[in-house]
DNA sequence: AAAAAAT
């Protein structure tokens, strides 16, 4: 089996750009002999400011100051050149040497191959790099291959910088595993995997998922030049011979930050990556993610050595096109009435939308309400059976339903351009701890409408318990979220969607 | 004591 579907629908919305760059001169590839690059990898251990900050108060501003002339001038050194137009202000390019990058304003100018361009613009219908693209994939596609740890807005386009990434450091004459992408949910998986192959399909490229199945996999080797999967997956086909590591020349880790958090798959990730070192001699590794709190940045920042990285302000990452409502809800039965008489009525006629809940429970709980209230809604989690959640997926990405409810498994990553509304039927809370909110998960969660720049809208639907838990959020991302006055009344929504631009 | 992926 190779090169998955074709029917990739439009998996990846987040790609051309929304900002139309002014022609501004187009810069030639300045001085293309960069002078031989001192190993910075052992600088990063002593080098302390290496990292903006430590606290997260003081991050916004140091990271706006390396914009500006507040550097250190061994930072300075670092900074990019390209940083040049006023509205990249918001984005920091760190490099690790003074390999000289161009931002890209074309695809033409990142040397791809023909056939790769002819899917960029043919299939994938893009037309020029988004910002984040025009900015790493340079970094990604120059030599020597620099690792990269980037943070981007959801929605602005990561994927097709990685995807690039790997198709674009493989020899499709070998038969044989040569990029390899991890993601924390199979659904996220099979969504990569679905624009990579769209992406390459007149490369000659192929590539394939490791993710579970419901047959145990066979044990014949890959020979897909690309392989996106899971965790658990992936280390299994590595033990039984099935992925061989040989040949692995680019690693990549999609929402890179829970793949190496403790509570998530830090474990699995480290003896992937370790693995690949000892058996592939230079392997580039990316780490993409819209969110790296200060304890995972830390730690990412120790594990990848000598990289490149790219930072957005944390402001700018709190999404301005999505508009952000609390709703107060007196008691459960208040939060069904709301989904089902403003969600049900009012959503529909703009798109879809995305109920969030945080347990598995939770979510069965309310679809079974809605069903008794002789509502069809369909529901996505965990506990599903495989083929029943390939199903769900794909009858939503087809448009063939409105409204899904989701355990966090959709929280990340997960791109459908329709969806414009996402409820946060409960606020995600840090595990272990009720009085303290997962801040990146709300971000994530915030992130699946309003893609790539669309306008959207969140209602946070809230007991009394959670208004605490609220204000921590409002505060952590500096916004105000506006409050619906009245759960029950259909004005106050329609007012707030009107506001939110929706309507 | 949570989701997910796994075992």
């Amino acid at each position: 089996m190779a090169d998955a579907t074709d029917s990739a629908t439009e998996a990846t919305s987040e790609t051309t750009n929304a900002v139309e760059a002014p022609e501004a001169t187009f810069k030639t590839k300045q001085s293309q002999e960069a002078e031989p690059k001192r190993s910075w990898g052992d600088e990063v251990d002593n080098a302390p400011d290496e990292e903006p900050s430590a606290s997260t108060a003081s991050e916004e501003k140091v990271v706006s100051e390396l914009n500006v002339e507040g550097l250190t001038i061994e930072e300075e050194e670092k900074i990019n050149t390209f940083l040049d137009e006023p509205e990249d202000s918001n984005v920091t390019a760190v490099t690790s040497d003074k390999t000289p990058y161009t931002s890209a304003k074309t695809f033409e100018d990142l040397n791809l191959s023909p056939e790769l361009l002819k899917g960029i613009y043919v299939e994938m219908k893009f037309q020029k790099p988004s910002k984040i693209q025009a900015i790493s994939l340079p970094m990604i596609l120059t030599p020597p291959y620099k690792n990269l740890i980037a943070q981007a807005h959801n929605g602005s386009g990561k994927t097709t910088c990685f995807a690039l990434g790997m198709l674009s450091r493989v020899d499709p004459k070998l038969k044989a595993p040569q990029a390899l992408c991890i993601c924390p949910t199979r659904e996220l998986a099979i969504q990569n995997l679905q624009v990579v192959s769209k992406m390459a399909k007149y490369t000659g490229i192929s590539s394939e998922c490791a993710v579970p199945e419901e047959f145990p996999p066979s044990k014949i080797a890959v020979m897909t030049q690309i392989v996106i999967g899971t965790p658990g997956t992936i280390r299994k086909w590595m033990t039984i011979g099935k992925l061989s590591l040989r040949f692995m020349n680019i690693l990549v880790f999609d929402e890179a930050d829970h793949m190496l958090d403790e509570d998530g798959f830090r474990d699995y990730s480290l003896r992937i990556m370790r693995d690949i070192r000892k058996s592939s001699a230079h392997c580039q590794v990316l780490l993409f993610s819209a969110t790296f709190n200060d304890t995972v940045r830390n730690f990412v920042t120790r594990i990848v050595e000598d990289y490149n990285k790219l930072l957005v302000k944390k402001e700018e990452l709190s999404l301005d096109s999505v508009k952000q409502y609390k709703v107060y809800c007196p008691d459960e039965l208040a939060k069904v009435m709301v989904v089902r008489d403003r969600i049900f009525e009012l959503g529909e006629k703009m798109g879809q939308t995305i109920i969030f809940v945080s347990t598995k429970r939770g979510a069965s709980d309310l679809h079974k309400a809605l069903v008794e209230l002789g509502y069809d809604v369909s529901t996505i989690q965990g506990g599903l059976d495989l083929g029943v959640r390939d199903k769900i997926v794909k009858e939503f990405k087809d448009g063939l339903t409105q409204v899904l409810i989701s355990t966090d498994v959709l929280a990340r990553g997960f791109d459908q351009q329709q969806v414009n509304l996402v409820i946060n039927y409960d606020l995600p809370k840090k595990f272990g701890m009720c009085s303290e909110p997962d801040y990146e998960v709300y971000l994530h969660r915030v992130g699946r409408a309003g893609r790539f720049g669309r306008k959207g809208a969140v209602f946070n639907l809230l007991m009394a318990d959670e208004t605490a838990l609220m204000e921590k959020i409002e505060k952590h991302f500096g916004s105000h979220v506006m409050e619906v006055p009245s759960w029950n009344n259909v004005e106050d929504f329609k007012v707030a969607l009107k506001t939110a631009g929706l309507l």
